[in-house]
This record gives structure tokens, C-alpha cells and sequence, in this order.
DNA sequence: AGCCTATGTCAGCGATCGATGACTTTTTAT
DNA sequence: ATAAAAAGTCATCGATCGCTGACATAGGCT
């Protein structure tokens, strides 16, 4: 499931509680976080703490990947090869 | 790459910031933070704001994904077949 | 060396977080 | 139908966010 929106996080986040047979509370707990919490990211929170969000996956062992693939769309990727930047990194590793 | 803490989420956002050449000036404003923002994100902020995350992901073209492959480890997973809620997901689609 | 850019640090400030506890509404089960 | 459980709402409060602006360091280039 691809993850966009703080939205679309509290979703993913619901149906896996769901799916596990967790109430808010003893997932709120299971997490150290307030039943008001949950709630809330589930909601969609936009504001909600990175740090927690993350503890909410792991708990119910959701793995986050992040990947540069399939994105084609935004501006210039792939700037073709950059001599310079080449050679900058090679005499970096050197000194 | 695997997405765990946020520190790794920093290093994530830091990588990709650096391979599309942006400054943290220029990548702040692309997404509509302060430098300062960036500067303590890249370095694991856990208490950074989920909705700005998320933007800087998207601005740098980063694809979230949300998977519950491979974690045998926790609890007892595949419950076998749940028929009492089967049939109450079936009830609540015909009402 | 001297300059310039990028990055990191500090202090102050208004806005908002997340916790708590009480209450209401919705859903589920008998 | 009715009782219990789960989910949602509200107000309050201390702690911390992210912003600003100025300054400090670090690296690269001539």
C-alpha cells in the first residue's frame, strides 16, 4: 500500500488494528501513547509525531519502505553523467 | 530502504536531497519549511510533524509503501478462518 | 590566505501537541 | 430490546513544535 496522505497513513493504520482484533486501547497502550491519540491518527492527523507513528507501525508490523522508483513525472531526474561530480568524489575519498 | 526510526527517515531525506543537488535553503522552501526545519529532520527529529514528512518525500520523489510481508516474528498472525466475522461483514453490507 | 556557500547552533515566541478524565454516541452481542 | 464495549467528543494543561533572525563552523574554490 502506497502512502501519501496523513490520511491514507491513519487507514493503513485502522484496518492492520483491525485486522489483529486490537481495540484503540490496548493498542494505544501497547504503543505508550493516549486512546486520544490514536484516535486521532487515525483520523488523519496531519500533525501527529514522526516518532510515534513509527512505534504505531512497528506495533502492528507494518514495514515502511522508501523508494526512488516509478516517478517519472516531477522535473529533470537524471542529469546525465556529471564529470565533475565524479571526479569531487573520488579526490574526497582520497583525502 | 527499509524505514524504522527517524533517523533513518533523516538519512532517507538527506541522501536523496543531496542526489537531486538541492541546499537545504532551496529544499525548504520546495516544500514549504524552514531550513531550520530540514536541519533537525535530516538529523532524526522523532518529533517532526507527519504531514511535513510526507511533503518532503513527495517533493523529492520518494515512494512510501506500507507492507505487512515478512515479520513472522510477534504475536500469532493468520487467525485460520474467522467465520463469525465473515458473516458480520456480510450482515453489515446488506444493511 | 581569503572568500563564498552550505550547514549547524542558539534564543525567543506563538501555536499546537499529546495526556487526562468525564461524557456521548455508535457498534456489537445476547 | 437492552446492556456492554468500542469509538468519538470536549476542555484543560504543561511541553514542545516550527519559525525567525543572527551568529558560528566547515568545505571548496581562486
Amino acid at each position: 500500500m502506497l502512502v501519501r496522505t496523513p490520511a491514507e497513513l491513519g487507514a493503513v493504520l485502522r484496518d492492520r488494528r483491525k485486522k489483529l482484533k486490537l481495540d484503540q486501547s490496548t493498542f494505544a497502550k501497547r504503543i505508550g501513547v493516549s486512546r486520544q491519540w490514536v484516535i486521532e491518527v487515525e483520523h488523519g492527523h496531519a500533525r501527529a509525531e514522526l516518532g510515534l507513528i513509527l512505534r504505531a507501525l512497528d506495533a502492528l508490523d507494518i514495514r515502511l519502505d522508501a523508494s526512488t522508483e516509478q516517478a517519472p513525472a516531477r522535473g529533470a531526474t537524471r542529469p546525465a553523467v556529471d564529470i565533475n561530480a565524479i571526479v569531487a568524489k573520488a579526490r574526497k575519498k582520497k583525502a
